[in-house]
DNA sequence: CCAGACGTTGTT
DNA sequence: GTCTGG
DNA sequence: CCAGACGTTGTT
DNA sequence: GTCTGG
């Protein structure tokens, strides 16, 4: 990502094969005038729920861009509240109708790292009737470019670099604008093991394509 | 006005 | 905090 | 979205 | 079958 580390984090932060809603991803924040990356909770807590985190029953880990601003949740972030959430891949299931065919990841097609476009807050309450406070976020979505909508109708919005400063930066209007499918041609989509599924694998082979089945006569089994 | 919800994906 | 539904 | 639980009485 | 948790 070309950034320059302020402070020694060795160790802090580490690759993540595969994380899910509620766990922790460090993402870089503004509000408005400073960036910070700090390392959040994916699924945005809005700063005015005061119930225990656990009754919080609605999703807010994904916002749909074309109706962020005049959405609840999202309309009080989304003003200077904004993240880039970096990434090197992102995982989704392909069905038909309720036919699942299989996991895919979606990257760059030099398997460079990207960011998406997110909001975030910091909130303080209970968790389980623990104390709880952090950084939350959400990441948008718009509609697939030609790529990506082979395996589903949504995706995350994916920044180009040199629009980075203005998603963090600009006035919404002209942030929100940025809120578009990135380029099929810069992408590749490759199918990989249905253990993505299961938040509890996490290991790098996770991102590897998955591995075709083969012919019973090229087993080298001895039948 | 007050009370109650506050969301996405995908599915029907 | 702010919007929607009644 | 997928994975995993889905319950009560009474006990520690 | 449907809800909850992640």
């Amino acid at each position: 990502m070309d950034l320059t580390a302020t402070r020694d984090r060795q160790g802090e932060v580490r690759a993540n094969f595969n994380l899910g809603p509620m766990q922790k991803a460090p993402i870089i924040a503004s509000d408005g005038s400073k960036i910070r990356a700090v390392t959040a909770t994916w699924s945005l807590i809005p700063t005015w729920w005061k119930q225990d985190l656990e009754e919080k029953k609605f999703s807010t880990f994904n916002a749909k861009s074309e109706t962020i601003t005049t959405t609840r949740s999202f309309n009080g972030p989304i003003k200077s509240l904004r993240c880039l959430v970096p990434a090197q891949a992102y995982y989704e299931w392909k069905r038909e109708g309720k036919v699942k065919q299989g996991a895919f990841a979606i990257g760059m097609n030099d398997q460079s790292m990207f960011a998406m476009a997110g909001i975030w807050t910091y909130w303080k309450g209970t968790y389980k009737q623990k104390d709880w406070e952090g950084y939350s976020f959400s990441i948008l979505t718009c509609k697939p470019n030609p790529l990506t909508a082979d395996v589903h109708h949504r995706m995350p919005v994916i920044l180009h670099k040199d629009t980075y400063q203005d998603w963090l930066h600009a006035p919404v209007e002209q942030a929100l604008n940025l809120a578009s499918p990135y380029p099929s041609q810069n992408m590749d989509v490759w199918e990989v093991d249905g253990r993505v599924g299961k938040l509890s694998e996490n290991d790098e082979g996770l991102l590897a394509p998955k591995a075709e089945e083969k012919p019973d006569d090229e087993t080298g089994l001895l039948l």
